[in-house]
RNA sequence: GGUCCCUUCGUCUAUCGGUUAGGACGCCAGGUUUUCAACCUGGAAAGAGGGGUUCGAUUCCCCUAGGGACUGCCA
């Protein structure tokens, strides 16, 4: 049996999705294959959709379905139609189910779990395989009992199967590894590997992208389109993410949820840049924009091997989004972060101030906690309490000297030569550096040893506060 | 245990038989500088090991080692 994605599915327009289940938050390994997806998708004029997999009552729930939602949305993956929920799609799956059972490709098994568990114990014992073949599998329907039972397909038992994946190349299974899998249990409801399969066909679902952790039940989804006769979709296993560590991403490593790094203020574009080019590559090409990511993102273009996730990467990506993004986008990014992660706005004041001098932030920030804090002495106000190292700047050599300088200010132009000219003038008549007055004027306007460009606050605050806060701090 | 997948600088990766094995992050050194950051210049840094195939292997094949996934009436 040669498995190759069905001529038509190669031709028609894209459709891809993501499925998740809702039994926790977005991981962020599940955001990078959403990511994949709606960057194939969009970048073809395709549609991305969302399946939510929710067939297993007890682990899902709303919550956890409305986070995933709400991580998506922060990333900025947007999906076509409504979200579609598995469970709502139960009578459908059934019914595949009784066609295969009618045309025999499936069978009424009746062992109980019982039987079935002892004989897998059996077989780890004996290390023998701990494939289930049911003995029901050819009983003629004159000799069925009259007890519950499961409906299992029948799966080949000689031969292979080569399904040819656009990333793992051509992965070829030995027919007798495959087991006759449930396809509904024995209270009548259907089981995943049905439900995925009809749910990805009448979807339209043309292109499957999905974690490596699914290549096994590539095989097994397989038997099911054999025996429907259904289009295949073109297959795509992505290897997962590991910690930076080698190790399979967990909890121990900090951040797993999409959310968390939302919470850590990481901008959404950088986000998309890093987690786009962890696994993928277009020759060179580090930092990019959505645009360039919908162009060049090609199934050819993902590696085979698992990748780390390396916050320093991440960091400077981020930074080199932050730079590269526009005031006014950037500003509202910032009030959003401070709205998701539960912090006071911004007054019409800040946010005013926050606008003028943001040519000046972004060019300093990786992220928006880093913004805010660059922006520290914009959102203070009078009087300007110096922390300790500032404090020691200002001793009273230098108070003497910025006492001289207010005069100056009244009558200058404002602009940044002006106000250079000023101060260095100041510095050269008492025979000191720029550096030495930096020091001290820096305490006065911000209350810290470290801040953006003297010039760049005096501009941001205007004349009347810097004249007000050098002579608070005079005084 | 069985089946399948993976393996290039510390990390993400380029290379699609012939390269001084390239780029990026990080790191180190120097420069610029009013602090931090940014920026500029330079540097160290890689084909897991062993066999083949070939005139020639990082590239193709096999074995070993190491990692991972799957192996449910979970998804």
């Amino acid at each position: 049996m040669s498995a190759t994605a069905t001529a038509a599915t190669e031709t028609r327009p894209v459709v891809t999705r993501f499925a998740p289940s809702p039994t926790g938050a977005l991981h962020i390994g599940g955001a990078r294959t959403a990511l994949f997806n709606w960057l194939y998708a969009r970048g073809r004029g395709g549609k991305f959709l969302l399946r939510i997999e929710d067939t297993d009552k007890a682990r899902s729930s709303e919550a956890n379905t409305q986070a995933i939602l709400d991580g998506l949305t922060w990333l900025g993956l947007d999906w076509d139609g409504e979200p579609i929920s598995q469970a709502a799609r139960a009578e459908r799956h059934k019914e595949v189910a009784h066609q295969m059972l009618a045309d025999g490709s499936a069978y009424k098994c009746f062992s109980t779990p019982e039987e079935i568990e002892g004989f897998r114990e059996a077989a780890r014992a004996n290390k023998t395989s701990t494939l289930f073949r049911s003995p029901w599998r050819d009983v003629a329907k004159a000799d069925h009992p009259d007890l519950p039972y499961v409906i299992r397909i029948k799966a080949p038992r000689q031969g292979e199967t080569t399904l040819h994946d656009r990333v793992q190349g051509d992965v070829t299974w030995q027919n007798e590894q495959l087991d006759d899998m449930v396809l509904l249990r024995s209270d009548g409801s259907p089981v995943y590997m049905l439900a995925v399969v009809v749910d990805d066909h009448d979807m339209g679902v043309t292109h499957v992208i999905r974690g490596d952790d699914h290549l096994a039940n590539a095989f097994r989804q397989n038997m099911i389109y054999e025996a429907m006769g259904w289009d295949k979709p073109v297959l795509a296993h992505i290897p997962l993410i590991f910690g930076p560590d080698g190790k399979k991403l967990s909890k121990r490593h900090g951040a797993t949820g999409a959310a968390e790094y939302q919470a850590m203020g990481y901008p959404a574009a950088g986000m998309r840049n890093y987690l786009t080019r962890l696994g993928w590559a277009h020759g060179d090409a580090e930092f990019f924009t959505d645009e360039q990511a919908r162009d060049w993102f090609d199934l050819d273009g993902i590696g085979k091997s698992p990748a780390r996730f390396d916050f320093k990467k991440l960091e400077n990506l981020c930074g080199q989004h932050m730079a590269a993004s526009d005031n006014a986008a950037l500003l509202h990014e910032l009030e959003a972060f401070l709205e998701a992660t539960g912090q006071l706005p911004l007054t019409d004041a800040q946010s005013d101030a926050m606008s003028r001098a943001m040519d000046s932030l972004k060019e300093r920030a990786k992220t928006f906690p880093d913004l805010l804090d660059k922006a520290h002495f914009l959102l203070i106000e009078r009087p300007v309490v110096p922390d300790q190292k500032a404090a020691k700047a200002l001793d009273d050599v230098h108070k003497g000297i910025l006492t001289e300088l207010t005069p100056q200010l009244q009558n200058a132009s404002w602009t940044r030569d002006d106000l250079e000219g000023i101060v260095a003038a100041l510095a050269e008549a008492h025979e000191t550096k720029l550096g030495k007055l930096a020091g001290p004027l820096r305490a006065a306007l911000a209350g810290r040893p470290v801040s953006p460009s003297v010039f760049d606050m005096m501009l941001v605050l205007g004349r009347d506060e810097t004249i007000a806060r050098i002579k608070d701090a005079t005084q």
